[in-house]
DNA sequence: GTTATAATTCCATTAATGTCGAAATATTTT
DNA sequence: AAAATATTTCGACATTAATGGAATTATAAC
């Protein structure tokens, strides 16, 4: 992933609303969660939701799949990967050696 | 780490200029680099790099120390890490197995 | 086909961010 | 103390982002 490709979504991260969206649909897994009970967690007007879930989309942080008049959205668990492993990747020396002590980010997901 | 202050964080890396910055600190190792030293790298003007390295200091990204007329920028971390850490604290399902592939993950930066 | 439900798009307003030249500050050198 | 070097602060302008009410689209149910 190229250095202007991560600054967008990490940028789409770095919103407390959007922050939160993106915390709803890890829990909710690879099925997602319909707009309307993202909604309804975050307590915020339909048209501002929408909008953060468009900006998104638009970076394939999440997708959408209609059901019915309910439309589901589901992390790009990939994307959020490779996203993660980049910035991962950024975080080694030159010299071959990851500066970021990896067992305490297990320790960290470990405890979860 | 809060969610308000990882998606500060967060919006600081989600700029491509400020992601070029945090790129080049981290390979620059703990010793760090010099205002002087980076903007030679970027090519940008004095007073944007400026506007940028503030804008990450507020959020703790990163420390300045002086020698001489001479600033040295130095990546935290420690708050790097606890950033990391925490995205992927919020990448673990609520029954405890981790949604992204964590193998994967080292494979990234084992190979820098 | 009219009503209800789910969600988006449109629109206007307000606020925040990005950019960079010029002036200012801090430190060292002569 | 004047000149040189390293970097920041100030100020102005342009662009982008955030918010939410009202109107619209899409689908289903009656």
């Amino acid at each position: 992933m190229e250095l202007e490709l991560a600054a967008a979504r990490l940028a789409e991260l770095g919103h407390s609303t959007r922050l939160a969206i993106f915390r709803i649909l890890v829990k909710a897994g690879r099925q997602g969660l319909s707009v309307g009970d993202i909604q309804q967690q975050l307590d915020i007007p339909g048209s501002t939701l929408s909008h953060h879930l468009a900006r998104m989309i638009k970076v394939d942080l999440l997708q959408q799949q209609r059901e019915g008049r309910t439309l589901y959205c589901q992390l790009q668990f990939e994307v959020v990967e490779s996203l993660l492993g980049y910035l991962y990747a950024e975080c080694c020396t030159a010299d071959g050696q990851p500066l970021l002590a990896m067992h305490n980010i297990e320790l960290a997901s470990a405890k979860c």
